[in-house]
DNA sequence: ACTGGCACTCGCACACGCCGAGTGCCAAGC
DNA sequence: GCTTGGCACTCGGCGTGTGCGAGTGCCAGT
């Protein structure tokens, strides 16, 4: 059975207004507050029938109606309108977003805006190395048995690796390195290095290749392996507005969840060509955020990818407004990367 | 008036009650669980004048005793006995942090063991800048107007910075510019860069003076100015043990209090000759903590200290047991730093 | 100075009853 | 046939009342 128009109508008011209020909405209410032009009757049979599509559910037996993580997903679906940004939003991401000096500033100040304007959890992954290309290396001496590995990706990105060298080697040979391994390297998308970096070995004289193999370990190591993906976090505090009502009785398990890299980047890393994601409560697949929602997008310069980021809150969020200041940001830090 | 000894025991065993089984502790459950030998009509006259100095008090008028934030003060400064470390903890903390490849490395794992092992909430400061000597200065070309400044310091730390040049300066005036940067910064406290950074600039050629003092001032605001002072945090979610009766009521400003780094900085920075600092409920002097204690050290290598960690919990906390362990571990963390 | 005894206080848990919001259903109306 | 007003019903929340028990303060006795 398919749903009329009027039946989604009252579900979204049911979706507003609960998010608005966060208290169960009676029909009497609803058509208050919305030109529904119907009496309360006929929103009541459109809510039994609501209910029993499992778009909506009762507290209990004589409250009003909350909406389901079912009627979340149809709301954000097929009956939100995109909410543009008020000018003064966009004034504000702005400003706060110019004046970053680094990478590392991008990061921190995207994250706080994201969890201002939102006011929920913000979540920046720093540009993904498996995604970005060699645009230098530098390879520094600290002693005649260690180097310092300095790696700079065109996102920006800067890693750096001390190396403990098996043998001394002089300055000179440390320069003909560098030349030799930002030849081949440089400009190479840090995915397709591996084999490069064994010809590297290979090619290298004999009386180097000892030394440039325990480089190339580390290399490999830095760049691929430990393929180290990093994380901004900010405004847990937000977990707390609206009691310990939302996330069912306890944010302990969200604060647990929030602090895994490794959930965290699957929260929001796993960019596909897709613009936007959101997963609302049962749908993600952490079970300690079984009680929240997720809206993530990917960002990077022009149309390509590099990293994720997004906001995690109650699934009583407003969604339109939170998908709206997402994508928005993203915009922004992608401009932002791409002027680099 | 002083209090005798068997006062001064009776406040050990409520405080010791009191944090084992979070609930006020009365007379009679006292003398049943510690051997003071005095009936319970004792302990309470004990207990009057306890609570008169303002060391316990009542939540209620008929129930057990709490320990105030004063009677902690008096139970740290003079009743708790130093808890060893079990030689499993001693372990614990070594195989944790062995194996660390990196700064990042290094004080990521420290601040997840802390929390690990005193279950509060843990916090790291980076070696600070401030307290470091430049190890290297490196000029990486980017680009004819671009280069990238990297700072290595003999604490591990490396700093990154994107320098635009004025005008196109050629590869040799690059190396020389590393030379004489080095040659003048190496082996420098940070602190006192400044007037060496000046005189770098007063000293260089007419035709590179311009270039000379772009990177100056970039070298000024990294190195000095913008002084960026890192940190890690861990275990958040600790702050969730014991209900929200800790922390009267809510997280909230506690994680507000979390989130600004400034206030961390505040909490754990403020490093004095003193090994160990314990800041209890209102001795803290931010608003947001008055309901929290903080254990906090320093750490470096050997004697000197480059850093601070600590970690934050209710009033209500294991005191010896916490201190024994943050205690340890800033010993670990510096004999690490040695090591480099 | 310590102790046993005793009256007292008060928070907590539980039971009771009321109120009212909100519902489901039904019969009447457009 | 959809919509509507009416109506009985349900049930959570709240304020009140009561009993219980832990814990206390005080006092008189040793």
């Amino acid at each position: 059975m398919s749903l009329d128009d009027r039946k989604l109508e009252v579900l979204r008011a049911i979706v507003e207004d609960y998010v608005a209020t966060q208290e169960p909405v009676g029909s009497k209410a609803l058509v208050e507050r919305h030109q529904l032009g119907v009496s309360p009757a006929t929103v009541r049979n459109d809510m039994a029938v609501l209910e029993e599509e499992g778009y909506i559910r009762q507290p209990h037996t004589s409250a009003g109606r909350v909406p389901t993580d079912l009627g979340y997903r149809l709301f954000v679906d097929r009956l939100s309108r995109v909410k543009p940004l008020s000018p003064a939003e966009r004034r504000a991401i702005e400003r706060f977003l110019d004046g970053a000096v680094d990478l590392d500033d991008v990061v921190h100040r995207t994250v706080r805006l994201l969890a201002q304007l939102t006011r929920q959890v913000a979540v920046v992954q720093y540009p993904s190395l498996a995604r970005s290309a060699v645009r230098h290396l530098e390879l520094v001496p600290i002693s005649t048995t260690r180097i310092m590995l300095v790696m700079i990706a065109d996102t920006g990105r800067v890693e750096q690796r001390l190396v403990e060298l098996p043998t001394p080697v002089p300055a000179d040979d440390i320069t003909e390195m560098r030349r030799k391994v930002n030849e081949k390297l440089a400009g190479q998308k840090l995915s397709d290095t591996p084999p490069l970096v064994a010809a590297l070995v290979d090619e290298s004289a004999p009386e180097r290749r000892n030394t440039m193999a325990t480089l190339a370990s580390v290399l490999l190591e830095t760049l691929v392996e430990r393929s180290e993906e990093r994380l901004a976090l900010a405004g847990t505090a937000n977990l707390t507005r609206g009691g310990v009502l939302d996330f069912h009785g306890s944010l302990r398990p969200v604060l647990e969840a929030l602090e895994e890299e490794v959930i965290l980047l699957k929260l929001i890393g796993e960019v596909e060509p897709s613009t936007m994601r959101v997963r609302i409560g049962d749908e993600n697949e952490i079970d300690n955020l079984r009680s929240a929602s997720v809206v993530s997008t990917g960002y990077g310069p022009g149309a390509t990818i590099v990293g994720g980021l997004g906001v995690l809150g109650p699934t009583r969020m407003d969604y339109p407004g939170t998908i709206a200041t997402v994508r928005a940001v993203a915009r922004y830090v992608g401009d932002l990367l791409a002027q680099n």
